[in-house]
DNA sequence: CTAACAAATTGGAATGGTTCTAAGTAGCAA
DNA sequence: TTGCTACTTAGAACCATTCCAATTTGTTAG
């Protein structure tokens, strides 16, 4: 046995272990760039922004690993109208804001007592397992 | 001056007028496979139902056509993921169930006070021209 | 009515994000 | 080592939508 301390396993490689998936260098790069700068990024910017560690990886791995995270519930899908995909690294119950001048994306929390309100609208047949909440507008620029 | 009394002109000439545009056959019967069968079609869909009348109609028409209802206020879009736009001809707030089984998409009324108080969890500065609130899961079929 | 002009339609090509495919690579197990 | 499976890769394919250039239609002016 090696004297070396064994750090605990990050989220990811027990996520992916628990559903039986390997961890990969791509797949750690990727949840990093997700977890450092936590925007709303697009494929294509993770793609970007992942090439600075791998410069080998291709579009098509960043896709999957992407839908590996959404899959293992790290990271979440957001879309506005038909723009391209964008990933979401705010576990929590968040709603958002699309800034159509700067197309930036706004999470904006969303207390749990309004997400009950919201689903109470719907009638008994209706069974909903998840709740979208979507502004669009002008926001001014953060102080 | 003929003895034909005038029929009140429809609200889509009527608009169509306010905002300096013709009225089409092509748009007219478009407008009225959106407002009678009140669902949610896809651009394609209203190509197939409207080619019933206009067999030389194009694609492309149609998509120019629900684009101009769409400026009008006429009807609406919408979106779910990254499946095809499709054209709302509900004028009234509500929000969207989409039936992930059957891909059915349902209008469910959003009370105003319910929209005001969702609109309330912005922080200042944010100024949203339109919210969207959207359902998925399973629904009972309508008895 | 005709001529001129602008608006609208059309078919087909181009676009762009995403998914698919087939081939190669990497890690693990017997 | 071999075999097995998961994973990555490049590029082709896909498909909803937009763009484009040519034609048709409608409106207005003479
Ligand atoms: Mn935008
Ligand atoms: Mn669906
Ligand atoms: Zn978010
Ligand atoms: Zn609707």
């Amino acid at each position: 046995m090696p004297s070396v301390i064994m750090n605990p396993p990050d989220a990811l490689a027990q996520r992916l272990a628990d559903s039986g998936l390997r961890s990969t260098p791509q797949r750690e790069f990727i949840y990093g760039v997700l977890m450092k700068k936590r925007d709303h990024p697009t494929a294509d910017e993770v793609y970007a922004r992942v090439r600075a560690d791998l410069p080998s990886i291709s579009l098509a791995t960043v896709y999957n690993c992407l839908e590996t995270l959404v899959q293992c519930g790290l990271i979440r899908v957001v879309n506005f109208e038909r723009g391209p995909t964008r990933y979401c690294p705010n576990l929590s119950p968040h709603a958002h804001f699309h800034d159509e001048q700067s197309g930036t994306i706004h999470d904006i929390d969303l207390p749990a007592d309004l997400l009950e309100k919201v689903a109470s609208i719907l009638p008994p047949g209706f069974d909903a397992k998840s709740v979208e909440v979507t502004f669009r507008g002008k926001s001014q620029p953060a102080a």
